[in-house]
DNA sequence: TTTAAATAGGACAAATTTATCCGATAATAA
DNA sequence: TTATTATCGGATAAATTTGTCCTATTTAAA
């Protein structure tokens, strides 16, 4: 469905905002060991989703990554996705048609428009405070 | 959302099921110019199928690839999915991980359980049959 | 002012997926 | 029986994604 990247930087996001809900700002390693991903690879993900200004970030000792706590409830998961991994998934035909429509459809058009178009309904109306704050209450786990 | 190899398989199939039910075989080379696709790792992709049965080949002059007749309304698209990809995008958890289930969920276990179910039930109630006569009758298309 | 702790980012490496090449094998038809 | 036309399948290559390494830069604290 995603990439792995896509899905580190989802896990991330989540992890720092939950943090940041506690005015918590947190480091690369501690990201990396919270959600079970590869250090480097992770730093190169973050630094994407700071250049979106989906979280920030500050260098030197305290430093590390934050969000943001008043926008933790504006920043929706389409946004990290859309980030990572574009918008392919909401757009792509489900057979990789470059001209595929509802005048010339493939296939599998129809069926697979619904459900592409529930896949952006449902990623487009999660928020982060939402992911997090279930986190943080030790409703869902991040980790393996 | 599949592979670029599963949906070769998914458009070969449906290429070669709409030949089949005029009762015509046709060949790799066929296959690969009507659903503009390379020829030899179409080539692998098809002996996939026809290993599980989702198509039957035919070696020699005259030989080339077609599916049985009768049975071309009894295959699902699913069938052809699982051959190719597995059955990963039905199974597995949204951000990768291992242990993600209703009870310890992951953060978006909920709402994607309920679109992986959805996907699952339409390719598991399409069959080629309608994907075939739609390509037949000239309503779909598959290629580029 | 120096040191240490943190992110930034370029270059490179490994793994996976996609794609190609070529000889072997099978089967039809002349 | 031979030539031709197919698929089969192993080896290899290219492209993409995933992951690593190392140095530079920034900044807080000693």
């Amino acid at each position: 469905m995603f990439s792995k990247a896509c899905e580190y930087a989802i896990k991330a996001s989540i992890y720092v905002a939950a943090q940041s809900l506690e005015d918590k700002r947190v480091t690369l390693k501690d990201i990396a060991a919270e959600i079970d991903s590869p250090v480097a690879f992770t730093a190169k993900i973050l630094q994407q989703l700071v250049r979106n200004d989906i979280m920030q970030s500050t260098m030197g000792p305290t430093g590390g990554f934050q969000i943001e706590k008043s926008l933790i409830d504006t920043i929706q998961l389409a946004e990290i996705v859309h980030t990572i991994d574009g918008d392919g998934i909401f757009t792509r035909c489900g057979l990789g048609l470059k001209k595929c429509n509802a005048k010339k459809p493939c296939p599998v058009h129809d069926k697979f428009s619904v459900i592409r178009d529930e896949l952006r309904e449902v990623v487009g109306n999660i928020s982060l405070f939402e992911l997090a704050s279930g986190l943080y209450v030790g409703l869902t786990h991040i980790k393996r």
